[in-house]
DNA sequence: CAGGTAACCGGACTGCGGTCCGGATGGATG
DNA sequence: CATCCATCCGGACCGCAGTCCGGTTACCTG
């Protein structure tokens, strides 16, 4: 009997490229860990993983997506709780609260890794649009908004979001903006 | 008598430096012109002028500088409507016309020069803050939310001034919206 | 007109992201 | 176990943005 191959998975990743992928995020924890962002080019990367630049890219396509797999299993949480989580940021709360709700937990995320996150955006014109997540956030916000029953919610989604975006809130955070002040904007935007 | 040292105005720039600077602005136009955006790199534009590289950086800071200079005689129009213009771009219309004219007009200008606009704001990270025209619309904006009595007027501008990033107008071009549409949500945003 | 200096000039150089390709190898097949 | 090939590997290579510095020059002052 065939080993469920149910919904045509894509094919299994080599073991010696599973094994290099471990390997370079490890390497990018540590370079981060002790020299923070800017310690996180793509050769010294390789060189701590002990590999070629070439695995990095043939892992990561590039260097946000690199990044933005350091935060991989946070952001999953984070997808998790809105998924399934109790209220408010579950299903179990009125779609208004959810979308506050989801504007607290995403500011408190970015302002947790702010510095990834610039970096993981900033990489690659358009980088923050091709992540997946960014189409996960999207779809969960435009699914919000419709039970609000807004003129163009998927509209109303992209202005929120534009909103997260880590290039804004690092200019807003250098300009001397407290984090209450943007949560209060963001907010307002979000529930209206 | 001194000449009007009125308002100690910037040092004039030596006669070698205003030549360069027309030179090298004139040849960004012609690789423009003829091999778009992807022609305008700093080396073309160098050799381009007959100029060595360090001189466009030094005329220009850096390469959004450069491509913002080549747009500055186009936004100083747009600024000189929205300040002393006739309605609903200037003056003499309510607050509420005005914001949602200076939407109108800044889609115009945006869909004009969009892929000039987005070399511009992604060429360095944080570019688009730092451009001086950048604030003028920043400053601009939260007047007209201020005659509004909007809670946090320089939120609200900001606001708007993010859905009017090239790359997300960029991003949502490429996934097929419409400038109708386009233009319907962010005068949503201007008008409320 | 002569002399001094601050500003300017060119282009070699650096650093980084990303690509390319000849050679190696995991793992499926019979 | 032998064969085969899709996938992977390393690291040299490329293009581009931005810096640096020894030499030059416009302009001011006397």
């Amino acid at each position: 009997m065939d080993d469920l191959p149910l919904l045509d998975e894509p094919p299994r990743e080599r073991a010696d490229a599973a094994r290099n992928r471990a390997l370079v995020l490890q390497a990018a924890w540590r370079l981060y860990n002790h020299g923070g962002v800017e310690a996180l080019t793509t050769d010294a990367v390789a060189q701590e993983a002990g590999v070629g630049k070439g695995t990095v890219y043939r892992r990561f396509r590039d260097k946000s997506g690199l990044v933005a797999a350091l935060l991989d299993d946070k952001e999953k949480r984070l997808q998790l709780a809105m998924i399934s989580g109790p209220a408010p940021l579950g299903p179990d709360a009125s779609h208004a609260e959810r979308r506050v709700a989801f504007v607290r937990a995403y500011l408190d995320y970015l302002r947790a890794h702010l510095d990834l996150l610039l970096t993981s955006e900033t990489a690659a014109p358009g980088a923050r649009y091709r992540l997946g997540v960014y189409q996960f956030w999207k779809t969960h916000l435009t699914m919000l908004f419709t039970q609000a029953d807004a003129d163009d919610p998927e509209f109303r989604a992209y202005t929120v979001l534009a909103l997260l975006d880590a290039g804004l809130i690092s200019h807003l955070r250098a300009e001397g903006w407290s984090w209450k002040r943007i949560r209060a904007g963001v907010e307002q935007e979000a529930s209206r």
